[in-house]
DNA sequence: TTAATTAGTACTATTCTGGTACTGATTAAG
DNA sequence: CTTAATCAGTACCAGAATAGTACTAATTAA
C-alpha cells in the first residue's frame, strides 16, 4: 500500500467534512473530531498544520472555530498531501538529492522524477469539490 | 511524502537496472547488490518478493540468477508495488473496508475510491520502458 | 562431489507513528 | 471585568512496523 500517514488521512476526512457544507461553514476542533468520529487531539493537531498550510482560517476565543480557507474546488489534494506529509514523493532521494549515498550510481536515480510527476499531476487535478460529488460507481473501482 | 517501503524503493531500482540492459540479461543477487550498492541481504529479499509475483525469473544453483520475466515495456510500475506493498491505496479502509469503525459516519469513505483510482491509472501507465528511456529534462520536475 | 546460488524462516534493534497530557494565549459573552 | 471556551504550542510515551541480519535447506552447473 502507499502509505500516507494517519494524520494525512484524518486530515483528508476532515476536509471533505468542510467541503460537504455550506461555504463558510465553521466549526471547533470539538465538534469536528465529535461529529467524525475521530480522536480529539489528533482532530486539533491536523487542524492546526491544515491552518499552517493556508488551507483553513481559525477563529479564537469562545464560540471559535475552524472554517476553508478557499472554495472547495480551489483545493487540490495535492494541496492538502502537502500540507501533512511534506512534497508527494515516494522517495526521499528526490526530495533530498544530496543525502542519498547512492545517488551516482543508482540506476533509478532520474527516473524518480517521472513516477512523482505523475502523482503529482494526479492528485493536483483533483479538488476537494470532486471528491463530494455525490455519484460514486462500484464499477469505479481500482483494477487491482 | 506518501511512503514506500524501501523494500519498494530497492526493488524499483533493481527492476530499472535489469530494464536498463539487453533482455535477457540475468545476474546474481549478489553482483546486483554489488553493482546497485544496496544491502545484499536486503536485494534477496526483494528479488524473492518479485520473483512470487511473477516479474522476474530465477535460474537456480551455479551460475544461476535472476532475470525479468518480461519486456520492459510490459512491466509497469504499478505492478512492481502491487508485488510488494499489495494494492495501491492510500489507506486501508479502502481495501478492507469493514475493518474501519467509523465506515458509516465517515464523510470522506466513498471519496477515497477516487484518489485511489487516480493513483492506480497513473501508475498503470507508467512502464518500466518509459523510466529508462534516457531524456530527463530539468524542467520536468513536480511543481511542489 | 563441490561450490555457487536461490529459497525460506526466524530474530532483533531502531525508528516512527499515533496518541495523550499539559500549559499558554486569545476572545466572546455575561 | 471576569469567566469560560477555544485555539496554539510543546513535550512525552507506548506500541507497531520497518530495516536489516543470521542461519539453514534445496538446487544445479561444473
Amino acid at each position: 500500500m502507499l502509505r500516507i500517514t494517519r494524520l494525512t488521512d484524518y486530515g483528508i476526512v476532515l476536509m471533505c467534512y468542510f467541503a460537504q457544507h455550506e461555504p463558510g461553514f465553521a466549526r471547533s476542533a470539538r465538534d469536528l473530531a465529535r461529529d467524525t468520529h475521530l480522536p480529539q487531539p489528533m482532530v486539533s493537531k491536523v487542524l492546526k498544520v491544515l491552518l499552517q498550510g493556508g488551507l483553513l482560517e481559525s477563529r479564537r476565543g469562545a464560540q471559535g472555530g475552524y472554517l476553508l480557507a478557499r472554495l472547495p474546488a480551489e483545493i487540490s489534494i495535492a494541496a492538502i498531501v502537502r500540507a501533512l506529509e511534506g512534497p508527494i514523493a515516494m522517495t526521499s532521494c528526490t526530495t533530498k538529492g544530496e543525502a542519498c549515498v547512492r545517488a551516482a550510481s543508482c540506476p533509478a536515480r532520474p527516473n524518480w522524477m517521472r513516477i512523482n510527476n505523475v502523482l503529482n499531476d494526479a492528485l493536483d487535478d483533483l479538488t476537494l469539490a470532486d471528491l463530494v460529488q455525490p455519484a460514486v460507481q462500484e464499477d469505479d473501482l481500482p483494477a487491482a
